[in-house]
DNA sequence: CACGCGATTTACGTAAAAGTCAATTGAGCG
DNA sequence: CGCTCAATTGACTTTTACGTAAATCGCGTG
């Protein structure tokens, strides 16, 4: 496991910008340490920004992500904070379930499709 | 199966606005027919507003949107183009399949935090 | 030391996806 | 007919998520 990476790095690794990466910093998503002025990633930082990119493709905005990330950040020691935590727990996975939902039916309906162009292809006399 | 559904109608079933229903006629997501200068929607107009919602709950944007919308308005007969779609198809459809990928992680992820909690409040000797 | 190069900071710009507001229209009803 | 209320249009605004440009810094190398 390495030490640190530098942002150009991580830029080419998740083939994003140097920009993305200090705005994620400046919306807390991350919190690289520093050498001087320059920031020095940890390979926590690069499991958190694996979350980021997994958030966005899943469509969850810099907020919902957010809301994510600091789950991770606080393991609280509190009973009441603990059930708190477990019910916002809960909140994100009906969350992720809908998506879920959503995917498999829009995979449904793209499976019938091309299924009806196949047939289609069939009846011109096309052999697949 | 109903005729026509007025604009207020649906946003009052898909939870948007009319503006939000008016901007995706401009993107030509959707063609309501006019009596007047009122719009009316049609059931199939309905389907497709629940298509465009289920696309966004999955973070598509009205483009990637557009692009699935369209493959199904236009069943072409002609074999290129059918093959050509048989490939956009399978395009989308690999798209949805790392958004799967994610989720599940995503998922995977949040058992564990839970379960993290959940261990950590039964240490306090809490009765779940 | 001079230089090149990568990193940083600051500030303004922008595209997407609507929200908001104002003026107007038209259908139905007493 | 006059009124109301839903619907429309057009213009402007806002928010999110960065892009872009300019100026500066600092470190390693020849």
């Amino acid at each position: 496991m390495r030490e640190y990476y530098s942002i150009t790095e991580l830029t080419r690794e998740f083939d994003i910008s140097t920009r993305t990466l200090r705005f994620y910093e400046d919306e807390g998503l991350i919190q690289p340490v520093r050498r001087g002025r320059t920031r020095l990633f940890r390979p926590s930082d690069r499991h958190l920004i694996r979350q980021i990119m997994r958030g966005k493709r899943l469509g969850f905005s810099i907020n919902e992500i957010r809301e994510i990330i600091q789950m991770y950040r606080e393991p609280p020691g509190e009973v009441g904070q603990l059930k708190l935590m477990i019910k916002r727990i809960e909140e994100k996975r009906e969350d992720l379930r809908q998506k879920r939902r959503d995917l498999e039916e829009t995979l449904g309906e793209l499976d019938q499709l091309e299924e009806s162009c196949v047939e289609r292809l069939v009846e011109l006399g096309v052999t697949t």
